[in-house]
DNA sequence: AAAATGTGTTGTGTATACAAAGTGTATTCT
DNA sequence: AGAATACACTTTGTATACACAACACATTTT
C-alpha cells in the first residue's frame, strides 16, 4: 500500500471496527501491532488514537494504552434522553437546508441500505444505517449539533450490533420498519417540511428504544412451571 | 517549571488565550515557537494540537499549520439556533441530577463571576462567566450533550469577547441582569425545578442574542444630516 | 511585460532512539 | 504459608533526526 494511504486506511479501519463491535466497548488497543499491520510507526499510530479519542471512539488514558469507547448502562440511558432532541433538531435543520446533490446521495444510502438488509449481515447494516443518518448530519450542517449527533451515531451503531440482532420475525419486521421511515424521512426533507421531519426523528428512536427494551426485558417464555431442570448446585 | 506540568501548562494557556481571543479566531498557530516557550519537543506539542482540535478550540489542516478555530458569520447563527435548545436540556438535566458539592461549585464560580464583574477585564469576566456554565455541564452529566454544549461555551466566550464589550451604561446593565440569571438558574437547580431551569435557559440566550444585535446593528446616531465631511474620493 | 517554471527555504509528517512509568513475578522475610 | 519488596520486563511518553510537501521568490522564456 501507498505510505501516504496507510494512516487514512488505519483511522478508517478503526473507525469501522469499532462501530461493528469487531473491535468490543471497552478492549484494548495495542499499538505495536497496529504499526505492524500498517506499516507505520509509532508516532502516527498515536496521532490516529487521539483523532479517535476525540470523536468518542476510544477512550485515552495516561500512561495507559487507549480502549475503545465504553458502553456502560449509564450511557444507554443518557443515549435515549439525548437522541431523540438531537435528531429531531437534526432532520429539522436537514429539511430547511438540504441541497439536491445531499438528498440524491441520502437516497443511495438508502439504497444501500436495503440492500445490506436483504444480502448482508448484522454489521453491513449497521454501517449503511449509520451512513444514511451521517448524510442527515450533513444537511442540517450546524456545527454545534454535528459533535453530539456523531456521538450518537457512534454508539447507536453499537447498540444496534449488541440489541437488535433480528433472531425472530418480530425483530425483522421492525428493520423493515426502518426502512420504510428512512423513505419518510427522504420525503420530508425533499419536501422541506420541518415538522414532518422532527416528527419522524421521534418515531425513529422509539422504534430503536422499544426494540431494545423488548431485548433486555423478553417476554416470558411460555413454558409450564417445574419444567427447567436444576442440574446445577445451588 | 516541573518536566510533567509542561503538556497541561500549554493545554491550559492554549484553552485561556483562545477563549479570551487573545489568540484570535483564525491566528496561526507556530509550532516551535510553543515548543520554545513551553521547554517542550515538537511530539507533545503536537498532541496538544489534536487534542485541542478534537474539542473545537483548534482547526488542524493537512500539511498546513494549525489555526485557531473560525468565528465566521454562519456559525454565529449556528451558533444561535443550537444554544437555547442544548443549554435547556443541559440545565433541566442540571436541576435533575445536581448532587450538593456541585451546587456549591457552581455558588463558588458565580461568587468569582460577581468578583470579575466588580474588579476584572472582559476577559476575567469571560473565564468566569465560562466556568460557571461550564458546571452547569457537569451536573448534567450527559455524555452525549457535553460534546456540543463544550463547544457552545467556546464560542460564547469568544463571540462575548468581541460584542458584549460594556461600553455603554445599557450594556452594563445586562452583565447585571446575566448575572442575576446566574443567581435563578442557582435557584433552579438546587430546588429541583425543571422547568423553571428551562426557562432561564431560554432567558440566558435572549439577553446575549439582544445584546449581540444591538451590537452589530447599533441604534443610528443622533446627528444632523450633511454633518458628515466626505473628504475621500468616490 | 507577463506567465510559467525551477529552486531555495520554511514548516509539516514520519521514523527511531531513549527515558520513564507501570506491571508482573520471583524471592525473601516474617 | 502468606505477605511484602525488589527486580526485570513491557508499554507508554518524549526527544531528535530525517523526509517530504508547500510556498515564495527569482529567473527564464515566450
Amino acid at each position: 500500500m501507498p505510505a501516504k494511504d496507510r494512516k487514512p486506511a488505519l483511522l478508517a479501519y478503526l473507525k469501522r471496527a469499532i462501530l461493528t463491535t469487531e473491535l468490543r466497548p471497552g478492549e484494548d488497543l495495542d499499538e505495536v501491532a497496529l504499526c505492524a499491520k500498517f506499516g507505520l510507526s509509532r508516532t502516527p499510530v498515536r496521532e490516529v488514537f487521539r483523532d479517535l479519542d476525540g470523536l468518542g471512539f476510544v477512550d485515552l488514558r495516561e500512561n495507559r494504552g487507549p480502549r475503545v469507547a465504553d458502553l456502560s448502562h449509564t450511557t444507554l440511558r443518557d443515549f435515549f434522553l439525548a437522541a431523540p432532541m438531537v435528531y429531531g433538531a437534526i432532520l429539522r435543520l436537514a429539511a430547511r437546508n438540504a441541497i439536491p446533490a445531499q438528498v440524491e446521495a441520502l437516497r443511495g444510502a438508502q439504497d444501500a441500505f436495503r440492500a445490506a438488509l436483504r444480502n448482508k449481515g448484522a454489521a453491513e447494516r449497521a454501517l449503511a444505517n449509520n451512513r444514511f443518518h451521517e448524510i442527515t448530519g450533513d444537511m442540517a450542517g450546524n456545527t454545534y449539533l454535528l459533535p453530539s449527533f456523531k456521538r450518537l451515531l457512534i454508539d447507536h451503531a453499537r447498540i444496534g450490533m449488541t440489541f437488535y440482532q433480528p433472531q425472530t420475525n418480530e425483530m425483522a419486521a421492525n428493520l423493515s420498519e426502518a426502512s420504510h421511515h428512512h423513505d419518510a424521512i427522504i420525503a420530508a426533507i425533499e419536501a422541506g417540511d420541518e415538522a414532518a421531519a422532527a416528527r419522524l426523528a421521534e418515531d425513529h428512536w422509539n422504534l430503536s428504544r422499544h426494540q431494545i427494551e423488548r431485548f433486555v426485558m423478553p417476554k416470558a417464555l411460555d413454558v409450564p412451571m417445574g419444567s427447567f431442570s436444576r442440574s446445577s448446585p445451588a
